[in-house]
This record gives C-alpha cells, sequence and structure tokens, in this order.
DNA sequence: AAAATAAGTCAAGACAATTGACTTAATAGG
DNA sequence: CCTATTAAGTCAATTGTCTTGACTTATTTT
C-alpha cells in the first residue's frame, strides 16, 4: 500500500558532492586565471593549503592539469604553477541549422581541433539523422588522429538547435525545425553515439562559446543576443546558462512588437525585423545557398539601399532589446554575437549607438555596455561542444546535489 | 613583496558546507510538503534515513521541527511525521515607501505576528532613519510581548524599498527616494539593530513574499509583476530570487517603450503609463494621502471615464510585458501583484484577458500564465520579512561555499 | 650568516554521511 | 489466531574529505 504521493523536495548532498565542487572550483580558477600555485588556489577558494595540495595532486594524476616551471616571487620557497592541460578533455559539438549541420570537437581549454559540415536535406529528422551520425563518426575519427587519448576522454556531445522546444508546430516551416524540435534528439544521439548528450538552442549555445573562449569569459552575468537566421538571447546569470521551465529562456526573436511607425496594436515577433531571415527576405536571397555568409558580406560592404532598411529597422528593434535585457537583468555587459559577418555586425553596432539610457549607466562600470562577440557561422557549433566541457567542469549548483532516482513515494 | 593579483575563483565548500545545505534542504521539504516523516525525507532528498534521523534530532534539538502523532500507513511500522514549528524563528521586515514607512513580524512559516506603521517625512534618510529604527523597535517588542522566545530566535531584519539602487538621483525626487537608494542603509539599519540585514526592492520583496506564503509557493520559476507606485518584477530563477550584478534586476518599469498609437520614437519608462502613480497623476489623486488606497479601491469600484482610460493604456503595456517576460524567461507562470485594492488587480487581469500568443501556450501547463498575487499595500513588508527566513533556512548554493575572507593575493 | 618569509608536506584528527544488521510495529493471508 | 511480510527507524562501525598544527624546504633581507 503505497500511497504515490509526490514529495517536492530538493537533493541533498554528501562528501562525494563536496569533493566533485571543489575540484571543479580548481578547474574554474586555473580556467579563469590562467594558471597558479597550490598556495594561490588556496588563498582564492577558501580552501587549505593541505586540501587543494590533495586535489591538484589528484588532477594532476589524473591528466587534467600539469605544474610549470617554479617561480621565485621574492621571499619564501618558490611557487609551483599549475595551469589546466589542453588534452586533458574533449568534446564534440553538433550544430544542427535549417538547411546545414555542422560539428566541431574541441579540448578542455575550447580551442577547435576538428570541424565538420554537411547539407541537411529538408526532410528533417526522418532523414537527417543519418547524415548527422555520419558527420559526428568522422569529426571524432579526425579528432583521434589529431589527439589519440581523446576516446578515452570525451566527456560528452553537445547539441544545439533553432528553439524553441516542445512548442506546436509554425506557419511556414520550411526546414522541418519543429519537426526537430519535438524529435527526441537526446535519446537518438546518445544511442546513436554512446556518449552523454546536452541540448540547447542556438542563442545558448552562442551564450556558452561567450563565456568558455569569448567576451563572456569570466562574466558572471551577461546577456548575449544572438542574431542568426532566428533572434535569440543566451542568458548567463550567476556565471549559469538560464534554461528556465522548459528550457525555452531567451527566446526574444519571438517577443511581439510593434514594428517602428506602427499606429495599430499589429504585434508581430522581432526576428521579422531583426534576424538574417529578414534580412534574406529584403535581399531576395535564398536562406538555403551555402554562400549565404558571403554574399551577405558582400551586400553588407556596399551601400545597398534595402541593406539600410534592414540595419533601420533592426536597429529600432536592437536597442529597444538591449535597453529591455538591461533593465530586467542587470548584466555587466551584453554581448550582441551570431552568424552574421562581422562587417554587418560592426554596422549594427556602430548604428545602436548612442544606446538608450537605461540603469546600465553606471560610474562604475568595468565592461561597455554593449560588445561584439563571436560573428561566425561556425559560433553555435563552438557553443555546443563547450556544453559538455562546461558541465563537466565548471562549478554548479545542481554538480554538488545528490542525484535522485525518484521523488515519488 | 605580495603582488596584489587579484584572483578570481569561487569558493570551495567542505562538511560543514555538506551539513548546512542538507539541514536547509529538510526544512524546504517541511515547508513545501507540510509534513514529512523520516522515510519520505530521505527518499525526496536522496539522503540516508540515518543521516535524516540524524539531522531530524537536531533540528527538534533547536526547535526548529517537531513531530507529529505517528500515522499508520499500511503494512510497516507506523510513521512519524515531523512538521516546522512555527516559533523556530522570527525575522523583521522593513518597507521605507515614498511617504510611510512599515514593519512586519513574521515567523518560520511566514504568518505575520506584528506590524507597525509611520509616516515617513519627505527628508530622506537624514529625518527618516530615527523614524525607522524606532518602529522596528516597536514591532520588536510586540513581538516579543507575544512570543517571548523571538528575541533569541530573531534571525535577521529585511529591508526593501523602491529601487534602482546605486544610480544617479532622477528628475522629479519629491520623497527623495534617490537620497534612500544611495544611502549606507545595510549599515546603518544593522549597527542600529543588532541584526543582519538584508535589502531588496519592491518586486523582489513582493516575489520574496509570493514564494514563502503565496502564488509562487513550490515555484521555482516565476515571474512576480509587482504594480505599486512604480512597476518591477520579482524574478525567481531555479528557486532563488535573481537580483543582478548591481542588485537592481527587474526593474521593468524602468524599460522604454513606445505609448499606444505613438508615432514618433518617443519611448517614455513603462511606469509612466502602468504604475499606481499614473493613476494617481490621472485621478488627480495625492499619492502621498495616506487613505489613498481606499480612494482608488472606490474609484474602481465605479465606472469613472479616467479609470478606463488607465485601465486602457497599463493592459496594452502589461499584456506586451507579460508576453515579453514569458518568452524572455519560459516560467512556469507570472503572478501580478502589487499595493493595489484586489479589485483593480481583477479588472486589470480581466481586461489583459486574452493575453498575447507565447511560448508560454503548452499542452503541459499546470499552472496558469497569469495569477493574481499579493494585492495588498503590506506585501512588500511581508517579503521583506521573508527575505531573511529564505537567506537563512532555503537551500541555495551560495550558502554551502566557504565564505571567503579576501580574494586577493 | 642569521632571521624572516612563504610554499608546500606530513600525520593525526574531526566531521558528516554511509553501510548493514537489527529492532519495532503494523497489515495480509492462510 | 498465528506467521510471514513490509516498512519505519536505530545502532555501531566505517568511509571519505577536509582541517589542524607542526614541520621541511627554499628563497630574500638584513
Amino acid at each position: 500500500m503505497n500511497d504515490m504521493r509526490l514529495i517536492r523536495a530538493k537533493s541533498g548532498t554528501n562528501q562525494e558532492g563536496t569533493s566533485a565542487h571543489n575540484r571543479r572550483v580548481m578547474i574554474d580558477a586555473l580556467r579563469l586565471n590562467g594558471q597558479l600555485s597550490r598556495a594561490e588556489l588556496a588563498r582564492a577558494t577558501a580552501l587549505t593549503k593541505q586540501t587543494v595540495s590533495n586535489i591538484i595532486e589528484e588532477l594532476e594524476r589524473d591528466g587534467l592539469v600539469e605544474s610549470l616551471e617554479a617561480v621565485r616571487n621574492g621571499r619564501g620557497q618558490p611557487s609551483t604553477p599549475y595551469r589546466l592541460v589542453p588534452e586533458g578533455a574533449f568534446a564534440i559539438g553538433l550544430q544542427i541549422d535549417r538547411h546545414v549541420t555542422r560539428t566541431i570537437a574541441v579540448d578542455l581549454v575550447g580551442r577547435v581541433l576538428a570541424r565538420g559540415e554537411a547539407n541537411l536535406p529538408a526532410g528533417g529528422p526522418a532523414t537527417g539523422v543519418r547524415t548527422i551520425l555520419e558527420l559526428i563518426e568522422k569529426t571524432r575519427r579526425d579528432l583521434t588522429a589529431i589527439a589519440p587519448q581523446s576516446e578515452d576522454r570525451l566527456v560528452g556531445l553537445g547539441a544545439a538547435m533553432p528553439g524553441p522546444f516542445g512548442i506546436e508546430a509554425d506557419d511556414d516551416d520550411t526546414w522541418m525545425m519543429a519537426a526537430w524540435q519535438n524529435f527526441p534528439l537526446l535519446e537518438t544521439l546518445a544511442a546513436g553515439t554512446g556518449l552523454d548528450v546536452g541540448l540547447q538552442n542556438d542563442a545558448a549555445a552562442a551564450a556558452t562559446a561567450e563565456r568558455m573562449v569569448g567576451a563572456a569569459h569570466g562574466v558572471d552575468h551577461a546577456i548575449c543576443i544572438y542574431l542568426g537566421y532566428g533572434l535569440g538571447a543566451g542568458l548567463i546569470l550567476n556565471g549559469e546558462l538560464y534554461r528556465g521551465a522548459n528550457g525555452n529562456a531567451g527566446e526574444i526573436g519571438m517577443i511581439l512588437s510593434l514594428p517602428r511607425g506602427a499606429s495599430l496594436d499589429e504585434r508581430t515577433p522581432l526576428e521579422h525585423r531583426a534576424s538574417i531571415a529578414s534580412l534574406c527576405r529584403l535581399l531576395d536571397l535564398d536562406p538555403a545557398d551555402p554562400e549565404l555568409y558571403a554574399h551577405i558580406d558582400a551586400v553588407a560592404a556596399g551601400s545597398d539601399e534595402r541593406v539600410r532598411r534592414w540595419l533601420d529597422a533592426a536597429v529600432f528593434e536592437l536597442r529597444a532589446a538591449v535597453q529591455a535585457l538591461e533593465t530586467i537583468f542587470d548584466p555587466q555587459t551584453v554581448i550582441l554575437c551570431g552568424g552574421l559577418p562581422p562587417g554587418l555586425a560592426r554596422l549594427l553596432v556602430e548604428a545602436m549607438m548612442p544606446l538608450l539610457p537605461s540603469i546600465a549607466d553606471r560610474r562604475d562600470r568595468s565592461l561597455p555596455r554593449l560588445q561584439i562577440g563571436f560573428t561566425d557561422p561556425w559560433a553555435v557549433a563552438i557553443g555546443a561542444a563547450a556544453e559538455p566541457i562546461s558541465r563537466t567542469f565548471d562549478p554548479r549548483f545542481s554538480a554538488i546535489l545528490k542525484t535522485r532516482v525518484s521523488a515519488a513515494l
């Protein structure tokens, strides 16, 4: 007679959780500061010298950190700095976009070691999964060729694709994205690769990349506006990516806003005006064209009237979006990134200046209100690859807690 | 020769952190589920029966939990449920508003035990601090009269006032709020009361109240829109209040938006249309009038044309705000609360229906997209009082970490 | 050359969760 | 009615991890 009452509670923790956290804290500190001695680590983490020594020894045995030559810093015994071993861990990233899929292999410090790309037929998961699994396989082989130890040290596979997830299909779904969004991708990829798989949307992946190796490195409160085919935001809050209740946080392209000069209440999604998709529509470009990036770059370099029109509309929306996001999140900085050419990104950001006034106008700012981050079609794939590294090595609350088998009685 | 290089790192943890977390998890589980046996707690928290037994015993010794009569649940030894002892802890809340200051005393389960109110002269901290300290003193005495043990069990003082903090003074600052916002309130109150002091803005306090005893009880992802004299949002993310880099997250009233029908780019703060302040302006009411709440209630009950105009404008903004917040945060629910009469809140929410479409339109929803929370001038004070309870007893990442003396080398 | 300073190690100790056997108290079933 | 079964909860020993304080090593300052 077990009543199936659901008990809501958070998980407890134990010594393992403590140890796991402290190991992560060490790795995080080394990632952030480049190199540190045991004594410095002890001071920085509030742990004792002895504890740090034990953990560092263990990490060294595990091949995650290595010592450098001792340095004399004045009086006292010289200190031995430690740093991360790039080859200590590897991860694969997978980007599923509308017409293309990309893979990336990175190491512990976020260096890109291999890339792969393939066209994705417009048939959705039914036809695409095979292509994807083959591409991942190829990237793993490429990685093993460069770094033979990588197979043993692969910590996971990170997938990224446009969101939102778990929502009913939309209007014009040429590339079957809705089919992908509702497809059991994690399970399929886990079964097909034998790896631990994580899933993020485009913008979240871009933010993950910015946090590991980009403009948000070491920044605990940052908003990454991702301008790609659609528009999204990756939310870095308290040093972690925020996902929301259903993993759809940050889908700002779906905010309904009034177009500039609209007289009626005809709200339409933000990304109808501020996205590569809207630019393609204006320029009559085919988003499936593999040369799209180059085309856009070329047009943006010129002074096409249509580009100016697009910029006008996009800037109008993005200035408001930046002001709103600053007001809502009170971040240290806002980063504009995406799969658009750097030239166009610069144009955009320049046109957005001056920014609208907000609570971000503080005297004690150390970072600019708006920065340009990765502007590269590969940014999402890099972020996808960074996710397993972050999941495995970054200090986070969830990593301390015991994993619950079941909360039901 | 100590080079003052700043090392950035997170804190480590130790057994004390583990223990503290597990204690908090127990209390949280009991708060959430009312009463649980040791065996249920063990299952819910993924800890062992023995560990739970030890912790519960300790909490019982500390007077924080108590056992109830054993209940037979079929086969096996009857279980002994435990619940929180309301008198296990107390906290004082302080609200500093433009023309009035309020105090509240609550117990561990969030019941209000004492209240105090005083007018605040328009002179800012210079003249106000004394009034405030006296009011706190009076509330402490009132509390002690009701619960003699409270003085020993007072866990802290929570203060709440309109934000944003640390920003330069604004235009029409009749009540010297900017002076308050830049005043070292924490230090002054700590010195004046001998208690640990926390500070939140209005909206955050309202959200804290909703989370402890209101509509967000047990909800880990909720956005509380606080409509008071100004407009703000309290962000409950992953079960914790999010504060931003400078404690100003959620100040959505300062988002610049285009008024309905605006033809030019004349963006003005949202709260110019959606706030009690804007209603007062329309109705020609004096915000400093102590009877304001009653006046508004009376006017709202009638069918004043000016109220309809205000509703129109506010609804236009708030529908967009709800859609935007849903899209940005992907919360489980949005809660409208504030210092406005319940009747007006109902009018507002009814007029906001139907809500704009968003990613919150999911089949698997368990909570309404928009709910009404506390609509009471005391909500902020209650939330202020709830903050020390939350700080002391809720499981949170920061409670696990060691406190660092200094990160500088 | 001695004193001071700082990095890092050693070995014992403290603390908190875990383990597995045990006790207690109820119901189910023959 | 008696026995087997089930579940709650305890006991005592164990394990894992961090802490403590004394110690060693290596360098600079005086």
